[in-house]
DNA sequence: CCTGATTCCTACTAAATAAGTCGGGTTATC
DNA sequence: GATAACCCGACTTATTTAGTAGGAATCAGG
């Protein structure tokens, strides 16, 4: 499970954002909250807006926030945004074949569970059960 | 489960060592098999020999083999080896903080399974239950 | 003791990715 | 029109990845 600085903080700011109180949140605050490089986080939170995963606001009194509730995006959808869709792997040859498996295996028990973990669970501080 | 070209080619390369009959395999031959670019091949066996995993003869009828039973060697003994030990993340401050449970349950859940698996699983195509 | 097969070892390189930074433009409010 | 905010593409720097190069050392058989 390794996950780029880029996609950490993605996963942080909309985190941020799920749990502010209604309203359009500056990127400067999101910035000093989860300490993420200013002009860093700029260009994340456009790439979100541009995924239509959150809306932006620009002026006075603007900022960003969820383009749905947050119990209906998942950590999953994010990732993948930022990640972008993972090319398959090449084939194993040989003896070494049911290794596909596994690899396979372990990467679909991860998708699954971040596809059922939302914003909602992870700024409520009440995550599903993870022991799976 | 994002797996380097070196890590891949490394399980690979031990899974091609576990099925073969006793005595020593040439680098050739797992070159062959696995389809492995043969110098890269050499830097990788060296390193898993050096790890104490493979043991190795050189000269005519020469080549390597595992250093212990196939049975005792887990997808993880060579992952170790080939990617070093992961430094610990920075923290996730203030309501992102759960997000680092997630994390956390997700690598474990795969360590776990990683440290299952073993050479003579994979080799022998018997894979225990993946489905947890 | 020579030849050929094989491993051993360090160093190098080219390409891709990661992690930001920069400079300015655009939009909205007061 | 000043100020607060987002918008956007291009650029830079460091690290990692995926190998490649050139040979040295070792071993068996003839």
């Amino acid at each position: 499970m390794r996950l780029s600085a880029r996609t950490q903080y993605a996963l942080r700011a909309a985190v941020e954002l799920a749990a502010a109180p209604s309203g359009p949140v500056p990127a400067d605050r999101i910035s000093i909250a989860q300490r993420i490089p200013r002009r860093f986080l700029d260009n994340i939170l456009l790439q979100l807006r541009r995924a239509g995963l959150i809306n932006s606001q620009r002026g006075p009194d603007g900022g960003y926030w969820l383009a749905r509730p947050a119990a209906e995006i998942s950590l999953a959808d994010i990732i993948l945004v930022i990640e972008g869709v993972a090319q398959e792997h090449e084939r194993f040859p040989g003896v070494s074949e049911p290794l596909e498996k596994v690899l396979g295996a372990l990467r679909e028990h991860q998708d699954n569970l971040l596809a059922e973990i939302t914003l909602a669970h992870v700024a409520g501080g009440s995550l599903p059960d993870l022991s799976r």
